[in-house]
DNA sequence: CGTCCTATTGAATAACTTCAAACCCGGTGG
DNA sequence: CCACCGGGTTTGAAGTTATTCAATAGGACG
């Protein structure tokens, strides 16, 4: 497939290793599948998907757990009409796609090209039911992923569209940014449903922090925070 | 106290027993409580709190797991500037402040007088070190809220005022109504901050619904509806 | 070097919020 | 028993924020 060689992030990272990204995130990654597949031995497949390709359906039997080797990925809703609300973009290291009920619920795509390890959620159901401490990583996994929804609850409902930017912009500082610089896997369209605005809302906010001095571009997908400071006193 | 004699739904759900309110929710409470103590033999106390008195705050030490007996509950957080986000409203048979990690991330207040039981996070700790259906039923509940926050971002991020307030009427409808009539604990304010929106939206959709012939009042907080299938509708 | 997709910017519009006033009802006290 | 509070709710009018529709600009890739 040609398509994957265009996507130079995605090459590299297969390139250089198995999970880690060239540079680790900041975040504790801390391979999370390796705290449970280490203890009970359970084997990681490994697959690839291209850009934009759906990597299971809402309410799909939820037949494997993900982890992000590298590339990005976007979790989401449909309203019947095609509005949309990303709840989460899952990034190098990143595990999605657990469940502890028998389905998904939310949809995952590939935003860019994007290399997975999977394992069976049978396997790890049945790891979790003989050692504890595998049941134990996957509530906290789960308690994870509730603790963010927590937060973006909060942003969703109360939040001004500069703030929701500005925590935006902070959360992907946090999680993605190499030597002080991110390169966002994503387009304005995906920032907007997963900030609940629109594209032009998420651009013009943008273009305000950049004329402002708070931001740079180098593209406009690279970018580097240039005063985190002023971008939290504006994240509320 | 006699604030306590003058909620009759407190008391009529404290005279019948224990956990069950009158009429079992259609929703399947099941005791989770039962499934856990019973198993583990876990000492459950017994408590109340006054209309609007806090449980816990934001990032307190989760040291309690809580059961509502009868009353109701608001989990949320705050800005900075007071804004407010209701993240769920806790009903009778409802488990709320269990947590995978150390402290609660969102506060907790009783929304009017309220019965609680609660057991010690640690004693659920340990049996769920020991006993694999315990860890599996605590992970469970945790997937439960998840799976609320989930449809509730996508309401706060995509859904217009009218079909927020649907959903809520269906959502409430669902989970409290006796005999096809539904007593809101809550105020204005408190559907606001959880659908994210102001009061006066809130009641100007609520009029708006009533003029239609889809529900009635008996007391603004007494709710009818006649015509789910329209509400339906509206939910989008 | 052109093409296509993405992003930016502008102007008009719509939805919701804000501020304000009136209303309703449950509870209290005369 | 009734009048009166007072918090909560409803309704109205003006204002604000974000959306929508439209056009331009920018970049990556062939």
């Amino acid at each position: 497939m040609l398509t994957q060689t265009l996507n130079t992030q995605a090459i590299n990272t297969q390139v250089r290793g198995k999970i880690a990204p060239a540079h680790p995130p900041a975040h504790p990654v801390s391979d999370q599948f390796g705290a449970i597949t280490g203890h009970a031995g359970l084997v990681a497949t490994e697959f690839s998907y291209r850009k934009d390709e759906e990597i299971y359906g809402e309410d799909e039997p939820a037949e494997y757990v993900y982890q992000v080797v590298s590339g990005a990925v976007r979790s989401y809703k449909l309203l019947s009409d095609g509005r949309r609300q990303i709840g989460a973009f899952h990034l190098p290291g990143d595990v999605f796609g657990l469940e502890s009920g028998p389905t998904h619920r939310l949809a995952a795509e590939a935003i860019i090209d994007t290399h997975v390890r999977l394992v069976k959620r049978a396997s790890l159901e049945k790891a979790a039911g003989t050692d504890v401490l595998v049941a134990r990583k996957l509530w906290a996994m789960t308690a994870g992923e509730l603790r963010h929804a927590e937060d973006h609850m909060l942003l969703l409902g109360r939040k001004t569209a500069m703030e929701r930017v500005a925590t935006f912009l902070l959360e992907m500082d946090r999680r993605l940014a190499v030597a002080g610089m991110m390169a966002l896997p994503m387009c304005r369209r995906d920032i907007g449903d997963y900030l609940g605005l629109t594209l032009e809302t998420v651009s013009r906010a943008l273009s305000q922090l950049h004329a402002q001095g708070i931001l740079g571009f180098s593209g406009a997908r690279q970018i580097v925070l240039r005063n985190r400071a002023r971008l939290h006193h504006l994240d509320a």
